[in-house]
DNA sequence: TAGATTGTTAATCGATTAACAATC
DNA sequence: TAGATTGTTAATCGATTAACAATC
């Protein structure tokens, strides 16, 4: 029986999908769920179940016909294709409301990933502890953030300073950028960026719900 | 010359993008740019310019062949399209780190909504004032929120509450509802859902990051 | 005028859906 | 065994890219 090899690229919708089938499926689990069909699965994400099988065919190791798959396997065998062992650093730069809500509210530790530092400029939230890390000053001493060696970083300054922050996570190694600020921003390639500006969520919801 | 009636439907991918244009043209007019080119918009934006104008395409009115796109002209027209004229009402519920930088950092007036309430449960968060709005008890008065004939909102309840929340907003009428609890919820045909769990940008970009 | 650049059709590419044999 | 359901290929559909005539 031909098996896939696990280094196969995916798609991107798919990775996108694969990343939501996770919550899903560890919902299942802790609701004791043991097995699941494509369908069942398709019916909760909102998809067909030939997309869902499309989507985990992909993977190492998955189902078994006739019975479908077992959401321990399938949850373990996601976690492996997106990469989730990698331990990734992440940082958070400006802890404002929406640097602090992802600081306390992502769970990161339970993806494969650690929160390393928080950082802001305001002389009145520096030095506060958010999720027990204590938020370092990026203005004054930059090499803290080089010496964390982040690989992730969540950009949530005020718009002003988004490129030159940025910046100063480009050159300490940051290799992800989530963009939640309202500037784009300009990166040498190997960066990627993502842009997260939430009131693009808000048009693209407005357009969704009126259709 | 063939021109494009404007109600002609969008592709999703489309609206996407359309929507981020808008952000960065508008960026253009508030640096004095008047005219930019499809490869200019493809540069920042980060796709071909062949892509730009198949967006800008399906709009009602464009560009002038040989001298590009008037910046003014074009985010109009993308307004037009995406419906911003709608004067959508929003709703926020759950006013917790993230519903407050909602709250406060989302330029909902810009972009044809308005900020109709917000909701929570918490006694030390009911009647705060937030952007000059006083959070009121969803739980206690389930009519407060159906007087605001709300048609959008922001879930941001804790993952426990998400299913009750929703049930109560798609009493409400709200039409969309973006979904930033870790919970999938389940809504009458009709009213659409966008997923924003946070941790699924972070694996995401995890992925795209490492690729 | 010559150069630039859109509007728009056609070609290509990729992703989704359909189908069904294999088999639990 | 019969029913269910995957694994996997093929067919379809849609989106992106290429190309170029029209024209500012």
């Amino acid at each position: 029986m031909p098996k896939n090899n696990g280094n196969s690229d995916l798609a991107w919708p798919s990775v996108n999908r694969l990343s939501e089938y996770l919550l899903i499926l560890e919902q299942f689990e802790k609701d004791g769920i043991g097995t699941i069909s494509s369908s069942e699965l398709a019916e909760v994400y909102g998809n067909t179940a030939s997309q869902v099988r499309q989507d985990l065919f992909r993977l190492e190791e998955t189902g078994r016909v006739g019975s479908g798959y077992r959401v321990d396997v399938l949850t373990h065998m996601i976690r492996k294709a997106l990469g989730l062992e990698r331990k990734s650093r992440v940082v958070i730069v400006g802890c404002g409301k929406l640097g602090s809500a992802i600081a306390e509210h992502v769970p990161f530790e339970e993806y494969g990933m650690v929160l390393a530092g928080i950082f802001d400029i305001a002389p009145d939230i520096v030095g506060r502890k958010v999720r027990g890390i204590t938020v370092q000053d990026v203005s004054r001493d930059t090499s803290a953030l080089k010496d964390l060696s982040p690989d992730l970083a969540a950009l949530c300054v005020p718009p002003p300073a988004g490129q030159e922050t940025a910046d100063l996570l480009v050159e300490a190694g940051v290799k992800g950028i989530l963009n939640y600020t309202r500037k784009r921003l300009r990166v040498p390639r190997g960066v990627s960026v993502q842009d997260r500006q939430m009131i693009c969520a808000f048009i693209q919801l407005s357009f969704a719900a009126t259709k």
